[in-house]
This record gives C-alpha cells, sequence and structure tokens, in this order.
DNA sequence: CGCTCGGTTGACCTAACTCAACTTGTGTGG
DNA sequence: CCACACAAGTTGAGTTAGGTCAACCGAGCG
C-alpha cells in the first residue's frame, strides 16, 4: 500500500507537496497511502475527528452535512483537492462527511505528520496557506450564492459554469445525477426538474445528462441580475500561479470563475 | 501613527503575532498602523484588492455582501479577529465589504509584508494557517446554519450562543441592532420580530436589546433539531440527552465506518 | 415479465417575504 | 419648550417561492 516511485513522482506534483522540501516531502510521504476505493467510502464523518488527510486524485468526492435523507451536499471536490483540510490543521472533528465516489483515486496522509513538518517547513506551511484560502473563498462564494439567489438563479448561473468549464461547448454533461445535483443547488428534485422546464425559453434543452445551451447569452442575462456575487475583478494575470490556484478551487466548489462575466 | 512601544507589547499578544519570531515580528509592525475609526469605515470593498491585513481590536466589523440595500450580512466579527485573511494570502479581491463599527480600534498589517514574513517564518505560517482553519470551519457553519436549519431555529440558536458566549448569564445583550441582526440571520426584520414573539412561549423575552432566557432548556430542545451543525462543544447547560441522541442518530443513520459497503 | 429507481408532472401547502399602517423613542429646529 | 421629522421596531394582511405528497413514466435488470 506504500507509494512507490512512481506514485511519488506524480504526488510531488501536488500543490501542496510540490512546495514542500524534501526533508518534509520524505516525511509526508513516509506514512502516505495511495489507493484507489471500489465503493462509495465516507473520507471524513461529520463529528468525528480524522487521523488524516485526503487529497482527490481521481473521482469525485461530495461534502455533506446532516442526516441522511434530510442532509445537503455543500460542495462537490474535483481531482486534486484537499478534503477538509481545515480539519486535519486544527485536529478538530470534521464538519461535513466527505463521500468518495466509486473508483475514486485518493491519498492520505497522516495528519500528526502533515503538522509536524508545517511547524518546520516555511514553504509547505505557505503552501497550505494558499490551500486553505482557496477554500475558504469557495465556501464564502457559496454561502453567497445560497443567501442572495433564488434557486432557478443558482441554477442558471450553475449550468454556466459547467457551460465554461468545458470550454464553452453548447453540450454540457451534467457532473453528477439529477439527485445531487439538486442537493447541491439548495433545491428538492422536483423543483430542479421544474427549474429545467423553465429555463427552456431562454434556450436550456435537457435530454438525461446532457444539456443544450441554445442561448447562453439569456441565461447569462439571468444570472447577471446580482452577479456581484462571483463579480470581483477578473484574475491577475501578472500572477499566473495564484489564478491558477484560485481557479482549481472555484471548480472544486462548482462555482463560476468569471472570466468575463458581461453576456 | 506607528506602533509606540505599549501598542507593540499589546500587539504581541495576538495569536497570529505571537507566534512570529522576532525578526519578522519587527518586519510585520514597522509598517503597522493602529488607529482608531471614527465612523463606520470599510476596511474591505468586495471586488477590491485589499493592500493590508486588518485585525479588530476593539468595537466590531460586519461582513456583508451584495448591493447595499440588497445586501446580505454573513458575519459580524469580534474582537481579535482577522478580517479577510484569506484574500490578503493570496493578494486576491475582497469576496465581501467589511464594514468597522465606529469607535473601532484596527490594527493594519502591510499585505505584502505578511506574505513576505510568512515565507521564511514556519511558525508565524503554521499561525496563519490555523487562524484560516477556523474562519473556514466558522465559514462552513454558517453555511450549514443556513441550509438545515428554519429562521425560527437559526434565531433560537443564535440567541443560545450568545447566552454561552456571555457566560450564561439569563440576560443578554443584542450586540447589535435588530436590523443587521435579522440580515445576519437571512431574515427580514419584520420576520425576526414575528420570531422573538414566537419564541415567548419558551420563555424568551425582549426589551429593546435585551433578552432574557428565562428556560434555555426550552429553546435548546428547538435548536438541537440538528445540533450537529455547530458541533463546537455541548451547550453550557448540561443536556445529558445530547450524547445519546447523537449516537442514537448515528446508529439509527447506520452511518458506516470509513471502510463502508453500500448496500 | 414485473420490479425498482431516477426523474417528471400536477395539486396543494406553508414558511417566509412584501407592503402598508402604526408605535415609540430620538433628535432638531423654531 | 413644543412641534416635527425620522428612524427602529412592531403588527397585520396578502403574496409567493419553494417544499411536500402522490401519481406517473421510462429505463435497466433480475
Amino acid at each position: 500500500m506504500s507509494l512507490d516511485t512512481a506514485d511519488l513522482i506524480r504526488v510531488r506534483k501536488l500543490p501542496l507537496l510540490d512546495a514542500a522540501s524534501a526533508d518534509s516531502f520524505a516525511q509526508l510521504t513516509r506514512d502516505a497511502v495511495l489507493q484507489s476505493v471500489s465503493r462509495r467510502t465516507a473520507l471524513t464523518l461529520e463529528g468525528e475527528v480524522s487521523p488524516s488527510l485526503s487529497i482527490l486524485m481521481e473521482g469525485s468526492v461530495a461534502l455533506e452535512s446532516g442526516r441522511d435523507g434530510q442532509g445537503a451536499t455543500l460542495a462537490l471536490l474535483e481531482p486534486l483537492s484537499t478534503v477538509m483540510l481545515a480539519s486535519v490543521v486544527l485536529d478538530a472533528p470534521a464538519l461535513v462527511t466527505a463521500w468518495a465516489a466509486p473508483r475514486s483515486e485518493v491519498l492520505t496522509i497522516p495528519g500528526a505528520a502533515l503538522r509536524l513538518a508545517a511547524r518546520t517547513d516555511p514553504a509547505l506551511a505557505f503552501a497550505i496557506s494558499e490551500e486553505l484560502s482557496g477554500c475558504y473563498s469557495g465556501v464564502v462564494r457559496a454561502l453567497k450564492n445560497q443567501r442572495l439567489r433564488g434557486t432557478l438563479e443558482r441554477l442558471a448561473n450553475y449550468l454556466l459554469t459547467q457551460h465554461r468549464r468545458q470550454n464553452g461547448a453548447t453540450r454540457l454533461t451534467l457532473p453528477s445525477r439529477k439527485r445531487v445535483l439538486a442537493s447541491l443547488l439548495g433545491m428538492t428534485p422536483e423543483n430542479l426538474s421544474r427549474g429545467f422546464a423553465s429555463l427552456a425559453p431562454l434556450g436550456v434543452e435537457v435530454d438525461g445528462p446532457i444539456v443544450t445551451l441554445r442561448r447562453p447569452g439569456d441565461l447569462a442575462l439571468l444570472a447577471a441580475a446580482d452577479s456581484s456575487i462571483d463579480n470581483h475583478a477578473p484574475f491577475d494575470a501578472a500572477r499566473p500561479g495564484q489564478a491558477d490556484r484560485e481557479r482549481r478551487r472555484f471548480k472544486a466548489l462548482d462555482f463560476p470563475v468569471p472570466e468575463d462575466a458581461r453576456p
């Protein structure tokens, strides 16, 4: 289960571990594990301290809170995201349950090793700060999204995000079952269905998991009504590294990167 | 405007700066400023990069988002909080506008100095990570609070939180005007008023800004319906049911151990 | 086949918002 | 000193976004 040389090379490229010194990299990977999960697996359990940090290498992870059934999906993570890094840094109970989708690949690093290494390796500690800052921004955006938009606007916005993420193709594929998409957007499956229906006049065609946006501009008009939510100045081109990091984080949380934002 | 010796001693006690080495402490405080703001002042502006980190020493700060009028209050910060540390770490546009209340006292540290110092001072960088982790947890809790509780539950819970924070005294003082409290709780002022009214049967008496909780236990029953939301320490009022409830909940849900098998 | 499961559609319900009137406390100018 | 305006808060009546419940449909599958 331990990391072989090929794994080490792969893993070294992660933003977090890339920053680490040779020493702390060795320390961190000594007891790290890289494994493919076969079935739906909980990486953290709400309310329980997780002994290690998970990093999603492949597949996807859903952050959920609350009892199953009444629970809410707070985010869908994409590969290269850390999973509840904050809880590991604080060695505190996780605030959400993190479900890894079947066939995901996850790197697991002992939390104690991480905290220890971070205390002596400034580059690592700083990389952690940057990662945490990205996570923080993501959740703040999610909160704003929830508080100042209605369900239709959230849906429209989500579709535009996917649109952009899938390189502006007019056909896009929903990355999850509609049921969990609804939960992510803070609405019921029934309402999501109705939502799609009422977006039809705006050029949205739905066929199973694939959605066609005939007139993205019209959609943008709806979402842009209060897009002060994502409308912070475009990312500074002079800082490509930061921009990348931010973009990754955005993707991870399923909220839009305002490349331009003007329809 | 620069810091005098007394200021330096005070400021050295901050969690962030306490961790810093003598070197980076000097570096950080060289261009730092400690000032009392006289009127309502924006420490950060939504969408604009803030050149420096603000730390609230005295008074209070409200984090708002959205156009004035239609905006939402996302948080009320207490003294010793950092203000949008994440944005400063990333040197990215702030996600919210941070209003300092009149007569607040704010320490201002150049962001560039902070980032520079953090890159070489592991203790400082780690302290920043811990602070960010705390902020992250706070926002996640806010999001959960918003998503899985109704307005009444949020209000009840808020009152209990204040209750606890003010050392369990039966009389507590609201830290802000009801108007902004309503916005913080994600409801309208009218509805907040009605909310207080409907909590009267649970022993809540309101007289202007002071609230008396006659029977905190009853309130807790209402809020506890899903109190896994804020897992920070059990409520002072020892609720023997709590642990049981939680256990039952997990059991009932058949919450799998990490090596879960989905049926 | 017939079963379940994900999704859709329709009828209904309710929590929360809106709007408007009214109260009360707090200045402020004559 | 009063008159007045003004803001914060409360109360009431009507509206609506979104949730709930139940029936229904089509696809995968034992």
